[in-house]
DNA sequence: AGTCTAGTAAATGTCTGACATTTAGACAAG
DNA sequence: CTTGTCTAAATGTCAGACATTTACTAGACT
């Protein structure tokens, strides 16, 4: 793989490594294969050897890629890729190519995750929890009838999941929430134009947060396997 | 806080790295004290700024610091860090001043998380999963009577729980098996002179070790609740 | 007195060129 | 066939100058 199917950049090093990044999860290099060394992406995007070292440190972190003196910079597996750091999320975000694999496996995350975190929403939330839920909840329910909305809503619905798990008041649960952006981003379009689906989508959402309101953990466990139950069965993960 | 505290250091950035950001989990700065700046560091320890540029970026991209052009650097609140990172985790490792809030949620995720997991790996583990439990079982079991091998023996449970999360076969569940070494080495003085509690520890542990086999999602559910269990009541997690 | 503005100091960010170190491979001597 | 050495090529490091951002200060003007 050569870096002539790339587009061009412009901005710091944080685009490029971006660009590269992108690449990399889109699947245009193999793991194990041998990355481009400084200087030719240095010369192909006409920026510093500091750019693009900046740029590579940033994906080194990711797990994306290894680097040794002498050798050069190799391509990393799937496997060793640093899931859970927020680059990673704010990366997948947005990529259209994202390899089904990883989604599937980010979903059923979710939907072996989120029922436990709902219930222990349910125990440890408060107001401002309940408030963040709500709010999340009333624009999904704005959002719900036009189509011209559905990227609004999806903003929402990344909402009200995120103040699932910091409703939980866990550091560590808190943190994958950043996981969901890309989660729900990357299912968009499925089953987008299924009205009746989303109506139902927002009363297993609805049952989420009344039961989380009402304190209920057992209720709230098994309203969040609803919420995931239909994509799930899509994606295969459960029958 | 000044850097006076510190002990010297000898090696690369990686080795500032690690002393720079175990002295800030052990909390010798409070969250929004600025940082020293790059030149104070390097006078200090007598090395590059390009070292001490690379540490920073290290405890940057782990949510420790935060940097701004012309304003310095600020210390993140605990709700900010990367605890899922896997540098954090090396850090967290063999850190005697941890902070029990940090230690006691931690453990209150894997309280959590453990059992889904357990119950998962019973439903996808394949023989090489089964292998590596039995493998780090046997050891646990070899190391459990000798007073001085308890730092071998917190390898093999270690090697226990992480060969459970593998065994999940999901990408995102196995990142999570970095977490476990800083948990478990943070509480290693905890009932360690209690052989009985081991001996309990050890059934425990084998009860998961026979769901996974047998395929039992239920039984490994609740037994590696069952392992945990003890230690979160002495944690004040559940009563 | 108050407010806007220009200037200044101080911090991090960037660039550049040279050099150091590590690695893999070639090739010859034993 | 092994060992040792040399060479080329890649990443890592250093040092110094410069750029940029930020906060603060001191005046000028109303």
């Amino acid at each position: 793989m050569t870096l002539d199917a790339l587009p061009p950049h412009q901005g710091g090093a944080e685009q490029l490594a971006r660009l590269l990044a992108q690449a990399l999860l889109a699947g245009h290099w193999q793991p194990g294969d041998v990355f481009p060394r400084e200087l030719d992406i240095g010369a192909h995007f006409n920026v510093s050897r500091n750019q693009v070292r900046n740029a590579l440190t940033s994906l080194t972190a990711a797990g994306l890629l290894e680097r040794t003196a002498g050798r050069g910079t190799l391509v990393r597996e799937m496997g060793d890729w640093h899931l859970l750091d927020p680059l990673m999320s704010e990366w997948m975000t947005g990529l259209i190519n994202l390899d089904p694999q990883l989604v599937k496996a980010i979903y059923a995350f979710r939907f072996s995750a989120e029922p436990v975190v709902a219930g222990l929403a349910a125990q440890a939330a408060q107001a401002e929890d309940i408030e963040r839920l709500e709010s999340a909840f009333t624009g999904m329910e704005k959002t719900a009838s036009s189509v011209e909305a559905r990227a609004e809503h999806a903003e929402y619905d990344v909402a009200f999941h995120d103040a699932t798990y910091r409703a939980s008041h866990n550091l560590v649960w808190r943190q994958m929430g950043h996981l969901l952006r890309p989660s729900i981003m990357a299912l968009i379009h499925r089953s987008q134009d299924r009205t009746d689906t989303l109506d139902d989508s927002l009363t297993r959402h609805r049952q989420v947060l009344d039961a989380i309101r009402s304190r209920n953990a057992n209720a709230a466990e098994s309203a969040a396997r609803e919420v995931l139950r239909r994509t799930a069965i899509d994606l295969g993960i459960v029958s």
